[in-house]
DNA sequence: GCATGATCATGC
DNA sequence: GCATGATCATGC
């Protein structure tokens, strides 16, 4: 069959496939061949391969597009409520063979060869459309810009070097920055070998982190991006440093300084009572302007926590996360969850200490969750998740204070549920009756981290 | 002094 | 109106 362009010119592929935009696979595609094959089933990549491309779906560890080394992928964008379009989930690349990384280097690796030009294609999401009918939005070639190119360079080698160790068992999204390992695979059971360990390893792919594709679209949309400050200004820098590095070099003139001091030396105007202070007070510190995000740390998906700990080592304050939807988590799995997902992030810690009553600068620290501690932390939901469940979320209720079967702090040494609202009447519908107090719905609660377990695994660590 | 339940303050 | 980071209140 005669293609519509010309498999060995780029510049045809791209031209042909820019003709994808503002439409949709039904206007596109020769509607008798997909209600004959597909009717309306299947998955958005493998139909747009097929039906526009004219080539069989394959799964080899060549690109798509061999002749040219260009890969095809497409991957859907949500809208928000202010109309701007950011990207729906992470983009998958391709599976990591966990047997043949361990004998490449970067550069002549499996990922550089199979991804290293993409031709992306987003497509709006729209829930309760048919996969057919969704609106293509943005074609472009894409490939790594330089600097990018020296951080996901150092996120390869950090999954490599893993599994190189016996851990591919232990990958987790969270061990890099830009470029993760997420699972892939119909279920937990999708698992493989790995060549240093019996232990069978989940099956994972490849994947841009959610943060860093959205940079993606904001780069082919052609948006100016005025709002992000870099920490990272060359590819010199990215070659001689890591973003972990570049980080704890800025903050560590400051260890040991209080606030005022560190005030006094940026000399940074931040008001010290607003909810964004600390949040400010590291932009400062990092040398980002305040009315900026900090690029790499969007990209990476980091999220940031200060922490104040006590004279004694101690934080104050447990550590919260948003609140969970009692009627979403006893429909969640634990490899789908929301906790999960967030324990799976990378994390700074800002730790401060109480001394003499001033609050001092004391380290901060990049982070993921270790992961025996994950399996941890998969208790304390998986109990949370057995209570609602059952109905059984009050135990008693002394005068005014009802008192809960959630999994306390010595259930768990990493994690504990707490309430998390404006006051007892701030709730959450209930999935299932409270058994105790017939309650249809109970006060907004969230997981928490330990301080105990900051103190000891974070901190002194 | 800590654990647990309850609530506050701010910004979008 | 709500999410989020922060803090308070009470009982042991």
């Amino acid at each position: 069959m005669k293609l519509p362009y010309n498999p060995s010119d780029k510049n045809s592929v791209i031209e042909y496939a820019k003709k994808l935009k503002g439409k949709s696979l039904r206007q596109v595609c020769d509607l008798n061949i997909l209600e004959h094959s597909y009717s309306g089933k299947g998955n958005f990549g493998q139909v747009l391969e097929k039906f526009y491309f004219g080539y069989e779906p394959n799964s080899i560890a060549e690109a798509d597009f061999a002749q040219i080394g260009m890969e095809l992928k497409s991957s859907p964008l949500k809208q928000l409520k202010n109309s701007e379009y950011r990207s729906k989930e992470r983009l998958v690349l391709n599976i990591i063979n966990y047997i043949n990384v361990v004998n490449q280097n970067f550069e002549n690796s499996d990922f550089i060869k199979k991804n290293a030009s993409i031709l992306l294609i987003f497509y709006l999401h729209q829930p309760d459309f048919d996969i057919l009918d969704y609106l293509i939005k943005l074609v472009d070639e894409w490939s790594f810009p330089s600097t990018d190119l020296e951080i996901i360079k150092k996120d390869w080698e950090t999954i490599t070097k893993k599994i190189a160790d016996g851990k591919a068992h232990e990958l987790s999204e969270g061990d890099t920055f830009y470029l993760g390992a997420c699972t892939k695979g119909a279920n937990a059971l999708s698992v493989r070998k790995q060549p240093f360990s019996k232990i069978p390893a989940k099956q994972r792919a490849y994947s841009f982190k959610q943060g860093y594709v959205n940079h993606i679209i904001a780069s082919i949309a052609n948006d100016p991006s005025e709002i992000y400050g870099k920490l990272i200004t060359s590819v010199t820098v990215a070659k001689k440093q890591t973003i972990e590095e570049i980080v704890i070099e800025k903050f560590n003139p400051y260890y040991g300084k209080t606030i005022e001091e560190i005030l006094a030396i940026t000399g940074v105007e931040i008001n010290t009572t607003a909810k964004s202070f600390y949040a400010n007070l590291t932009k400062a510190i990092l040398g980002i302007e305040l009315d900026k995000e900090v690029e790499e740390f969007e990209k990476a998906e980091i999220i940031v926590k200060t922490v104040r700990l006590k004279e004694n080592n101690l934080p104050k304050e447990d550590i919260s996360f948003p609140n969970f939807k009692y009627e979403e988590i006893v429909k969640e799995e634990w490899d789908e969850s929301n906790f999960k997902d967030i324990l799976e992030h990378k994390f700074l810690f800002v730790f401060f200490q109480f001394e003499n009553d001033k609050l001092v600068l004391r380290k901060v620290k990049f982070w993921n969750m270790p992961y025996s501690d994950i399996l941890e932390a998969e208790k304390v939901w998986v109990k949370t998740k057995e209570i609602v469940t059952k109905g059984k979320i009050v135990k008693e209720v002394v005068g005014g204070t009802r008192y809960t079967n959630f999994p306390n702090k010595s259930f768990n040494s990493v994690s504990h549920v707490r309430p998390h609202a404006l006051n007892a009447s701030d709730t959450y519908n209930l999935p299932t009756k409270d058994k105790l107090t017939k309650a249809k719905e109970y006060t907004k609660h969230c997981f928490w981290l330990n301080n105990t377990y900051v103190r000891d695994e974070i901190y002194l660590k």
